[in-house]
RNA sequence: GCCCGGGUGGCGGAAUAGGUAGACGCAAGGGACUUAAAAUCCCUCGGUCCUUGUGGCUGUGCGAGUUCAAUUCUCGCCCCGGGCACCA
C-alpha cells in the first residue's frame, strides 16, 4: 500500500489478478444455493455511456453482495448484437455491419472490464453468432410444428425511392428519415408468433410477480388489455352476409343507429359493389390506406367515413341501420366492425354529428339535468334503460347480462372476451438479423429447413445494397436452395430476418450453458440457474422485451425444455440518466464540443448563433447529449465513477447528470485511504475487537456501536431496497466518526476497535468500490480476495442503547429534549417532562389537557 | 383524454411503521496550515425577526381535512416526467 491513493495502478493490478485467478468464473453446483443476477445486455452501439455504467454498477453491487452472503452467483454479460443501427452505420461510414458490430463489442468489452464488473466472461455471448441463432432457428421450427408460428399479410412502412422497409423510428412525420420522401404502406406476407394464445396466462400471472415494480405490472396488464363484452351478429339487409361486431356495451344495443367497418374490412368492397356509393367508397378506402399508420400514428386525426350503400338489421330493434366505413375503426381489434351507439360513445357521437346520423338515448343518468336542446357529448356513465323495449327501467349493468342472454337465445350473439394484445410480427426485411429458417418451394409451398441443416447462416460478407436494401433477396448464394421435400432446385429461401426482440427473449436462458452445442441450453443448467433472481434494466423495456421474454419462457415450458414459467423473479427498473439538450436552428442537436458557453446561454461553434437549451431528456446518441464515462475513468478511476453513480440517487429514480459531485466521492475514498494509512502500523498486528462493549472507554464504545449500527443499516439498505445512496452515506458517517479517534501509540484496545471499524467499512464498500477495497484488504494482511470474505454481521447487543434522547413538545411543537435511561417507565418520563424548565415555561400556568407519551420517542403536552 | 411516477435548502438527495424536517454529499462563505498554491483540517450555511438563545415565528408544489402530532394519511387543484392513446 502506498501512502496516497493511486487509482490507476490499483485498478490495473486487481483487474489483472481477477482475470488470472478466474475469480468470477462460476459453475452450477447443486449443493450451493444459487443466485442469478442479470443486467439487460446492451446493444453494441459503439461506446459505453453513463447510463450503462449506472445499470451495471447496480448489478455488480448486488452480485458481489450476494456472493459475500454465500450464494453461488451467476452474473453474465453479452451482446444484443443484431439490429438496425449496424446497418445505419454501415451506410453512413461505408463499413460492414458485422465489422462495425464486432469492433464495437471489442471496445465495449474493454470498457466494461475497466469498470471492474464481476462478470464471468467465459459465458459471453453475441447474438449475431451462428452458434447462438442456430438454436433460435431451431426453436422457430419447433414453434412452426406446433402452429405457434404462422404467416399473414400485414403492412410495412415502405420507402419507394430507397426501395426499403423502414422501422417506425425511421419514419419522421410521415416521411423517410433518409430521403424525406413520403412513406407508403405496403402489404407483405410476414411471419407471426401467436403470443395471443398466451394472453390470458400472461395476464393472470401478472399478479404473481411480487418482485416486480407495480407500475411495470400495470403497464403489462394494460398492454394485454383484456375486456369483457359480447360478439353480436348483425344481418345485412337483403343479403346473406352476417357481420359480427364486438362490443363492451351490449346494454346500449337499442341505441345502435348505425354500424362502422374498418376500411380494410373485407366486406367494405363487397357491400358497396354495384351501389351508387361504389366509386366514392373505393376512393375513400384507397386514400385512407395511403395515409394510414404513418399519419394515423403521428397525431390525432379527424373522424372520417362514408356510407357503404348497404344496410343491416339491429337485432334488438329489428330496424334497418346504415353501414359506414370509418377511419377510426381498427381492423386488428375485435372483428373490425362496430355497432355505433352515438348517445353513449364519444367517438360514435362525434361521427354521428358530423354525418347527421340518428342519436337515440338508451341510458338515462340517475339525475338527468333538464336539458334543453341537443346533447353535447355522449353519456358513458351508468343509469336506467330507456327506449329499450322490455328492458326499460332496468339498471344498465343488469341489462348487460340480460340483453346478451336474450340475444344468445335468439342466436344473435354471445359473451366474449377481447384482448388488445396482437400477435407478434417478427419478419424484418433487413439484412442484419437472424435468418428465418424457411423455404418457399413452387411445388410444395412453404417448407421448413430441416433441423439438420441448421443454422441457416447469415452471409456475413454480403454488402448492403444502395439505399440500405438487404442484399439477401438478390444474393443467389443465399436464397438458392433445393426444396428439402421434393428437391426442386428453383426453391427459394426466406430472405426476411427475425425481429431482434427474438434474440433477447431467451438469452438469459442461454447464459446458463452458453457453449452448449446440442440444443438451446443444457436442461440441468437451466433448471438450476433459472429463473433470474434479480433482473435489472431500464424502464423503457417495461413492456415489449419483458412481455416477449415471458411469452418465450412459456413456449419453452410447454415444449418441456424448462421447468419455470416466469423468467424474472425480481425486477429492478432503473431510472433513466438524463441530460439537457442543446439545439441550433441551423445545425440541429449540439454536443458539448459543438456549443460554447455555460448556463443559460450557449452559442453554436459553427455559426455563432445563439442555441436554444432544450428539455432534459434521456441520453441518446441522436440528441447528442450522451456523457462518455471515459474522462471520469481516467481522472478518478472506476471505483469513484461507480461510487458516484450509486451515490447520486436511488436506482429507480431518474437522474439528471451533473458531474459536480464526483469529486466528493473521490475525496471520500481518499479520506478512507488516509485513515487506513495512518493506522496501518497499529492495526496490522491486532485482530478486530470482539470483546464486550463494557470494556471500552467512551469514544471507543461509541465507535464500536457506530460500526455495528452501520453494518446493520448498510445490509438492510442493500438487501431490502437497493438504496445504495443511503448505504454510502452511512459508511461516510462511520468514516467521519473514525477520523475523530486520537491516534495513540501502543494501545492495543484502540487499535483493535479501529481494526474492526476499518475492516467493516471496507467490507461494506467492497461491492461498490472493489479495486480500492481489495488493495486495503490486502494491506491489512489478508491474502484472499475480499470477494471471498463473508459479509460482516452485526451484534444486536451493540445496537442497544442504554441512554436515549426523548423530545418534549408542547402542543406539538418541539420545546426541549431529555436524555434518559432507555428503560425509563412512561410514568417517570411524563413526570420528568412536566417538570422540565422549558416545558413549564411554555405551559405558562395553563391547565394541561392531556399528555401523550410515545415510548422512547417523545412526550407531547397539550394545553 | 386515461393509467402510473414525482414535486423537500443554491444543487443531488435523507427522513424505512404518522413522532426532532434537511442525514450524507456538492456548491458557497469564513478561518487554520503554507512564502504561495494544491491537498488537508475547523467553522457557518432554508427564510425571517429579535432581547443572540438548548430564542420566537415560519417553512416539504397550492388549498382544505383527519390527528395531540402530517414531507408521511384523505379530498380537490397546479406543475414536471413516463406509458398508453380513437381498443368499440
Amino acid at each position: 500500500m502506498e501512502n496516497t491513493y493511486n487509482h490507476k495502478r490499483i485498478e490495473e493490478k486487481w483487474q489483472a489478478r481477477w482475470a488470472e485467478s478466474k475469480l468470477f468464473k462460476v459453475s452450477a453446483d447443486r449443493n450451493k444455493e444459487k443466485y442469478y443476477v442479470l443486467e439487460m445486455f446492451p446493444y453494441p452501439s459503439g461506446k459505453i455511456h453513463i447510463g450503462h455504467v449506472r445499470n451495471y454498477a447496480i448489478g455488480d453491487v448486488i452480485a458481489r453482495f450476494k456472493r459475500m452472503r454465500g450464494f453461488n452467483v451467476l452474473h453474465p454479460m453479452g451482446w444484443d448484437a443484431f439490429g438496425m443501427p449496424a446497418e445505419n452505420a454501415a451506410i453512413a461510414n461505408k463499413t460492414h455491419p458485422a465489422r462495425w458490430t464486432y469492433d464495437n463489442i471489442d471496445t465495449m468489452r474493454g470498457q466494461l472490464k475497466r469498470l471492474g464488473l464481476s462478470y464471468d466472461w467465459d459465458r459471453e455471448i453475441a447474438t449475431c453468432r451462428p452458434e447462438y441463432y442456430h438454436w433460435e432457428q431451431w426453436l422457430f421450427l419447433k414453434m412452426y410444428e406446433k402452429g405457434m408460428v404462422y404467416r399473414k399479410e400485414s403492412f410495412v412502412n415502405w420507402c419507394e425511392p430507397c426501395q426499403t422497409v423502414l422501422a417506425n423510428e425511421q419514419v419522421e412525420s410521415g416521411t423517410c428519415w433518409r430521403c424525406n420522401q413520403p412513406v407508403l404502406q405496403k402489404k407483405l406476407n410476414q411471419w407471426f408468433f401467436r403470443i395471443t394464445d398466451y394472453a390470458e396466462d400472461l395476464l393472470v400471472y401478472c399478479d404473481q410477480l411480487p418482485g416486480w415494480p407495480e407500475e411495470v405490472v400495470t403497464m403489462q396488464k394494460n398492454w394485454i388489455g383484456k375486456s369483457f363484452g359480447a360478439e353480436i351478429r348483425f344481418a345485412v339487409a337483403g343479403r346473406n352476409e352476417v357481420i359480427p361486431v364486438f362490443t363492451t356495451r351490449p346494454d346500449t344495443i337499442f341505441g345502435a343507429t348505425f354500424m362502422c367497418l374498418a376500411p380494410e374490412h373485407p366486406l367494405v368492397g363487397q357491400l358497396s359493389k354495384g351501389t351508387d356509393q361504389e366509386a366514392a367508397v373505393n376512393e375513400f378506402v384507397d386514400r385512407i390506406a395511403r395515409q394510414e399508420r404513418t399519419s394515423r400514428a403521428v397525431d390525432q386525426y379527424d373522424k372520417e367515413g362514408i356510407f357503404t350503400g348497404a344496410w343491416c338489421i339491429n337485432p334488438a330493434t329489428q330496424k334497418k341501420i346504415p353501414i359506414y366505413t370509418a377511419n377510426f375503426i381498427l381492423m386488428e381489434y375485435g372483428t373490425g366492425a362496430v355497432m355505433s351507439v352515438p348517445a353513449h360513445d364519444q367517438r360514435d357521437f362525434e361521427f354521428a354529428q358530423k354525418y347527421g346520423l340518428k342519436i337515440i338515448e338508451v341510458v338515462r343518468p340517475p339525475n338527468p339535468e333538464n336539458r334543453s336542446g341537443p346533447m353535447e357529448a355522449a353519456y358513458t356513465g351508468s343509469g336506467k334503460l330507456v327506449n329499450s323495449g322490455s328492458f326499460n327501467g332496468m339498471p344498465n349493468d343488469e341489462a348487460t347480462d340480460a340483453i346478451v342472454d336474450l340475444l344468445e337465445q335468439q342466436g344473435y350473439g354471445k359473451k366474449t372476451i377481447n384482448y388488445r394484445l396482437r400477435d407478434w410480427g417478427i419478419s424484418r426485411q433487413r439484412y442484419w438479423g437472424a435468418p428465418i429458417p424457411m423455404i418457399h418451394c413452387p411445388k410444395c409451398g412453404i417448407v421448413p429447413v430441416p433441423a439438420k441443416d441448421l443454422p441457416v447462416r447469415l452471409p456475413e460478407e454480403a454488402q448492403l445494397l444502395d439505399g440500405g436494401r438487404s442484399p439477401l433477396p438478390e444474393l443467389a448464394a443465399f436464397y438458392q436452395v433445393a426444396c428439402p421435400v421434393c428437391g426442386d432446385a428453383s426453391a427459394r429461401r426466406e430472405t426476411d430476418t427475425m425481429d431482434t426482440f427474438v434474440e433477447s427473449s431467451w438469452y438469459f436462458e442461454r447464459f446458463c450453458s452458453p457453449r452448449y452445442n446440442k440444443g438451446m441450453f443444457d436442461t440441468d443448467a437451466v433448471n438450476y440457474w433459472m429463473p433470474v433472481d434479480q433482473y435489472i434494466g431500464g424502464v423503457e423495456h417495461a413492456i415489449l422485451h419483458l412481455l416477449y421474454s415471458r411469452y418465450f419462457t412459456r413456449v419453452l415450458k410447454d415444449e418441456k425444455l424448462v421447468e419455470h414459467r416466469e423468467p424474472f423473479a425480481r425486477l429492478l427498473t432503473q431510472g433513466m440518466v438524463c441530460k439537457e439538450t442543446v439545439r441550433c436552428e441551423e445545425h440541429g442537436w449540439l454536443g458539448p464540443d459543438d456549443a460554447d458557453g455555460e448556463g443559460d446561454t450557449r452559442t453554436c461553434t459553427r455559426c455563432g448563433r445563439e442555441a436554444t437549451i432544450g428539455r432534459i431528456v434521456k441520453m441518446s446518441k441522436s440528441k447528442k447529449n450522451v456523457v462518455d464515462p471515459e474522462d471520469l475513468l481516467s481522472r478518478f478511476g472506476a471505483d469513484t465513477t461507480r461510487l458516484f453513480c450509486l451515490f447520486a440517487a436511488p436506482p429507480r429514480r431518474s437522474l439528471e447528470w451533473r458531474e459536480e459531485g464526483v469529486e466528493g466521492s473521490f475525496r471520500f475514498l481518499n479520506r478512507i485511504w488516509r485513515l487506513v494509512w495512518a493506522w496501518l502500523p497499529q492495526i496490522r498486528s491486532v485482530t478486530a475487537y470482539e470483546g464486550p462493549i463494557e470494556d471500552l472507554s467512551d469514544p471507543l464504545a461509541r465507535l464500536y456501536r457506530k460500526t455495528h449500527q452501520t453494518i446493520e443499516k448498510v445490509t438492510r439498505d442493500i438487501e431490502d431496497r437497493f438504496h445504495f445512496n443511503t448505504a454510502i452515506s452511512a459508511v461516510m458517517e462511520l468514516v467521519n466518526r473514525a477520523h475523530g479517534i486520537e491516534l495513540t501509540q501502543n494501545d492495543a484496545l484502540t487499535a483493535s476497535v479501529m481494526r474492526l471499524s476499518i475492516e467493516s467499512m471496507i467490507l461494506l464498500l467492497s461491492p461498490m468500490v472493489p479495486h480500492f477495497s481489495e488493495e486495503i484488504w490486502e494491506a491489512i494482511g489478508y491474502t484472499d480476495s475480499i470477494l471471498l470474505a463473508a459479509w460482516p454481521s452485526f451484534r444486536k447487543d451493540a445496537l442497544v442503547k442504554d441512554e436515549i434522547t426523548v423530545i418534549l413538545q408542547v402542543n406539538g411543537k418541539l420545546r426541549s429534549r431529555l436524555t434518559v435511561p432507555a428503560d425509563i417507565t412512561e410514568k417517570a418520563l411524563e413526570e420528568m417532562a412536566l417538570a422540565d424548565e422549558r416545558v413549564l415555561k411554555f405551559i405558562d400556568g395553563k391547565p394541561v389537557r392531556k399528555t401523550i407519551v410515545v415510548k422512547k420517542k417523545l412526550v407531547n403536552v397539550v394545553i
